[in-house]
DNA sequence: ACGCAGTTGGGACC
DNA sequence: GGTCCCAACTGCGT
């Protein structure tokens, strides 16, 4: 810090990212506590996000909406107070308005994943050089990501149990903090070195021109059309209104959070695998997902209105009921775990763990379509896997018109509102992984990241490796029927009809295979298979098996993506020679026995039990049966 | 070495 | 609608 600086009394940069909140915020409390004198917060607005990374106009929306009421609930504290928005590249804007506005202290929420923590270790050690101290709290998650690794050992936390007893030897979440009721005023706002010319905004490719009707004008000047670093709009975006019914905004936030309470018995009861993915009006879950991703409501927030919620029905009851208390991992607060994990998960990896490619938790398998460079650059394989057909699938499922309605409503589901249910999530991640496409989960989680609202960098990643076998779940011969899994929740097929209106005249009994109704039916229905929805574009039980047959052998191989032969061709040769006279057998009654079930019936039957054993046959692990 | 659990499978059979 | 079996994975606890 300079002389001159250290004399000032403190002007303080507050940069909102990810906690577009004033309840629940260490950071903006650590602000305020420096008394400052003036006090300037900032979203910055940056190309990368508009250009260069595909973000479908639901999401978009929802930021602005959820910034509009940030600045409006800053404007509540102190009438002068707003957010100001300034267009252009953090590593750029940040440093100048440093400069510009004679900036003692950057402050922030620190944000542990992904590009954000590479782009904030670039601001912070600009800025620090310059003399001004910077401060980075932690907020966005229950628990410290890099404590949670340290306490595991030093290894990713690969399972909820690892993860929950890393999280128990660290002090339980605080109970959030209350937002401010009064804020500082912000100095003057000289724009000495804000032109467009000075920082040229990123040009090129631009990955979200399909969806724009108008040409983007919100990078024309730094502080917007009027100078005054308003909130850039959809129109200055080029894009057309936003199709969800989903509002961002912290008010709306608190709001759903406070609604979805009110029903104790349903917080207490709430167990995620019973909730219907078939349930859309209204949701079977809290749909919070988009707000605890922007941060328009704070984890903490969130953890102990649950946790009050159950004490006090738990009270109301006497606790006699206790038992109807959903446990851990399946209640609510399992679902904040679930996310927590995957952060940690993250941290052990960075910016390989969206990849397959040096992402050492996730396994090879010689995906169709998977990524051909890396995040770096670097050529991942020596050949593309994949081909036409596989090209076509893919936009066939991206854009709900695969011939399997379940699929089809929930991709068209995914793209009008921008969310959908968790299982729902499950379905589509698995058809088009492990179950049915093989196709890699790369692409699948880039088409969440363009069309979720809640994408994250760190559970959707995490997620679709969990579907797709690459991590954190391995059971691949457990895979979700396209008719059967749904008929659990919902035997008339509401969200099929909802999204899928040309199948609405089907009865029931086709409404998940539509293409087996008798041509009477159809026509009836007025939807004729093949004419006005497409017939199935695969087999779905041949490909099952073939898919499942394939992931066992990539097991076998047992391979990782930090591994250097999954990226000099080697592994794929080696997959490809064992479709063609497998290494492992399999042969009838050649299974590795490890049911006890199994096994003791065999003991009451007086048989003998098989045991088995696992070795390494030159780097091919072979299922050795020995009687 | 072994038993068993793992947030959310499918299908036959009663 | 509930129960059991299918087929067979990893990781953790003992």
């Amino acid at each position: 810090m300079t002389s001159s600086q250290s004399k000032l009394p403190p002007r303080v940069l507050y940069w909102f990212r990810t906690d577009l909140r004033l309840h629940d915020s260490p950071a903006l409390h650590a602000a305020l506590e420096l008394k400052p004198e003036f006090f300037y917060p900032i979203w910055t607005w940056d190309p990368q996000y508009v250009f260069a990374h595909k973000v479908g106009v639901n999401r978009c929306n929802f930021l602005l909406e959820s910034i509009e009421n940030l600045s409006f609930s800053l404007t509540a504290c102190n009438p002068k107070a707003k957010l100001h928005v300034v267009r252009g590249p953090p590593q750029t804007v940040i440093p100048a308005l440093c400069k510009a506005w004679n900036i003692t202290h950057l402050v922030y929420e620190k944000d542990t994943a992904g590009y954000a923590a590479v782009r904030d270790a670039e601001i912070k050690a600009y800025v620090l050089k310059e003399g001004i101290e910077v401060i980075d709290i932690l907020g966005h998650t229950l628990y410290d990501p890099q404590a949670i690794i340290e306490l595991n050992g030093g290894k990713p936390t690969m399972s909820i149990s690892s993860w929950s007893a890393a999280a128990k030897k660290l002090s339980s979440p605080s109970r959030p903090l209350p937002p401010p009721d009064k804020l500082p005023s912000p100095g003057d706002m000289p724009l000495a070195g804000f032109s467009r010319e000075d920082h040229p905004v990123m040009t090129g490719v631009d990955l979200n021109e399909a969806y724009r009707v108008s040409a983007t004008t919100c990078f024309d000047t730094m502080a917007g059309p009027d100078g005054n670093f308003s909130i850039p709009t959809m129109e200055e975006l080029g894009f057309p209104p936003a199709t969800t019914s989903i509002h961002g905004g912290e008010t709306e936030a608190l709001k759903r959070l406070e609604a979805y309470c009110a029903d104790k018995a349903r917080v207490v009861k709430f167990a995620k695998p019973k909730t219907s993915p078939a349930e859309f009006d209204p949701p079977a879950t809290t749909q919070l997902s988009p707000y605890l991703k922007f941060g328009c409501l704070g984890s903490r927030e969130f953890l102990w209105r649950v946790r009050d919620t159950i004490d006090q029905w738990d009270k109301d009851e006497n606790g006699k009921k206790n038992n109807e208390i959903t446990e851990h991992p399946e209640n609510l607060e399992g679902q904040l775990c679930f996310r927590e994990m995957y952060y940690a998960a993250e941290w052990s990896q960075g910016l390989r763990f969206g990849q397959i490619r040096g992402n050492a938790i996730c396994r090879f398998i010689d995906w169709r379509l998977q990524n051909q460079y890396d995040a770096d650059g670097l050529k991942t394989h020596p050949r593309p896997l994949g081909h036409t057909r596989d090209e076509e699938r893919l936009s066939a499922w991206k854009e709900g018109r695969t011939g399997f309605p379940w699929i089809d409503a929930i991709m068209r589901q995914l793209r009008q509102e921008g969310w959908i249910h968790h299982l729902a999530r499950h379905s589509v991640a698995c058809f088009l992984t492990r179950g049915q496409c093989y196709i890699s989960w790369e692409r699948g989680a880039e088409t969440f990241d363009e069309l979720l609202i809640d994408w994250d960098p760190c559970a959707n990643a995490g997620n679709w490796m969990w579907l797709s076998c690459s991590a954190f779940f391995s059971m691949y011969y457990r895979v979700y029927g396209v008719k059967s899994f749904p008929e659990k929740y919902d035997k008339t097929g509401k969200l099929v009809r909802k999204f899928c209106p040309e199948l609405v005249n089907f009865p029931d009994k086709f409404i998940y295979t539509p293409h087996l109704a008798p041509v009477d039916v159809q026509e009836r229905a007025g939807c004729i298979i093949g004419r006005d929805y497409p017939f199935p574009m695969l087999d779905e039980k041949a490909e099952k098996e073939q898919c499942m047959q394939r992931v066992k052998a990539a097991y076998a191989l047992g391979l990782y993506g930090n591994d250097p032969a999954t990226f000099d061709g080697s592994a794929v040769t080696k997959l490809e020679q064992e479709a063609e006279s497998p290494n492992t057998v399999y042969r009838e009654g050649q299974k590795r026995e490890t049911n006890h079930n199994i096994q003791k019936r065999k003991q009451q039957r007086g048989e003998e039990g098989i045991s088995a054993k696992r070795t390494k046959v030159n780097g091919i692990k072979k299922y050795l049966v020995q009687k």
